[in-house]
DNA sequence: ACATCTTTATAAAATCTTTATACTTTCAAT
DNA sequence: ATTGAAAGTATAAAGATTTTATAAAGATGT
């Protein structure tokens, strides 16, 4: 499992800590840790975690100051982790800003669904990354190509083909290394089979197949995609 | 006190209606009231309240699909309001796109201050439950679905399955990521299932069912919808 | 009993693999 | 530099295989 979602604890107490660490990586998430007050308003400043944990009762200082401190600045969510259980403490931590608030000893499952949930729709949302080669367009969410506008129908083998070049643009791919890519280890010499394909992607993405343009031939060792 | 915000609230013990209504009117907000599920729906899509607070233990069908059904078009924040503390129904309705998951009985102060939270920055987008692709017409209220007027019978099944392509539009939804959300896990390698379900799909709604324009197949991958 | 879902069977379509042949590049010998 | 095999490459098209579409029979649940 893997994401791209860094997350701060900020916990004086090293059980919780890695007990955090061992759940949390095990989801994916890449994790940052602060003993201290201090020290987590500096973590946050330098590495810009999507997400906080925060626990209230600090060394340092107060945790609700701590969160007052990091909301003058920090707008990603903040999810409060506390022994103290008081409404007051909950109410007052909220309308400071924390986007949760879980009692100690919380449930592994809840906090891992509680921080799904505060991480979706947040700002986070960037719009499908679409990739531009020159005329060609790629989105690999919609798995959908084009030239030009023009949607250009790819089967399964071709559009692994064209994303494996793409993926690597600039850069020769070795035809064993291609075949054993996308065919798999026992078709490494099939070495006839790329060139079927390759003359069939050139027909379909080429202005003209002769002399192409994106999809270039290196003679005795493979092929290489060129964006521009 | 007064706000400009509108809540509705979804349970059928009377008890706590009045509780919150009291509560709530108290601090401003305005409050509009169903006793089960399918009314729920029905004043969410006439009223567009800003906030719902839903019980999970509702008379008419289970709180969870009635989640589900909201979150098929309503944006705002949804919190749930539930008896049942087990972790596996947190989890479960978090994941399906609720904001906050409290237990009864919960305390007055925190639900308050949760509202807020869940309010704060969140803009009431337009919501329409009626979504138009091309010929086609989808009231996600009423689950019906029209095309040129003519309203089209699908069974659940073959609802649930066309509302996921469309709700993906121009995406290419793999055969196994489709079975599993519309059967389930264990029918993830049920590829026969689909198909027999996408043919009875484009009987029903395609102009010439054997060239399809809006349920296309993407061989040997999956299916896409494409609305125009 | 009825509508719906699940299986089965088979035809049709799309894709992949193989074959055949023409073309291009490389490079050593002139 | 030019030439001419040898090696490597391109492409169409035929054959094989996989994937898809659809009807229809059987099962299930209301």
């Amino acid at each position: 499992m893997s994401n791209n979602f860094s997350i701060l604890v900020i916990d004086d107490e090293s059980q919780i800590r890695k007990l955090l660490e061992i759940t949390l990586e095990a989801n994916g998430y890449k994790l940052l840790f602060a003993v201290n007050g201090k020290e987590g308003i500096t973590m946050a400043a330098s590495h810009q975690p999507d997400l906080i944990l925060l626990d209230l009762g600090l060394p340092d200082e107060d945790g609700q100051i701590i969160l007052k401190k990091l909301r003058d600045w920090y707008q990603n969510p903040i999810i409060i982790l506390s022994v103290k259980s008081a409404e007051e403490e909950i109410v007052k931590a909220l309308d400071s800003g924390a986007n949760d608030y879980l009692t100690k000893p919380f449930r592994t499952q809840e906090l891992l669904a509680r921080i799904r949930t505060a991480l979706r729709g947040n700002f986070n949302q960037s719009q499908e990354p679409i990739i531009v080669f020159g005329d060609i367009t790629v989105d690999f969410v919609s798995r959908i190509i084009k030239l030009k506008d023009e949607t250009v129908k790819l089967t399964a083998t071709e559009y692994n083909l064209f994303t494996l070049l793409l993926k690597n643009d600039g850069r020769v791919l070795t035809h064993q290394y291609i075949l054993k890519e996308i065919w798999g280890n026992a078709y490494a010499e099939q070495t006839q089979y790329l060139r079927v394909f390759v003359a069939q992607l050139r027909k379909k993405i080429e202005e003209d197949p002769n002399r192409p343009k994106y999809i270039l031939t290196e003679s005795g060792v493979g092929y290489r995609f060129n964006s521009g």
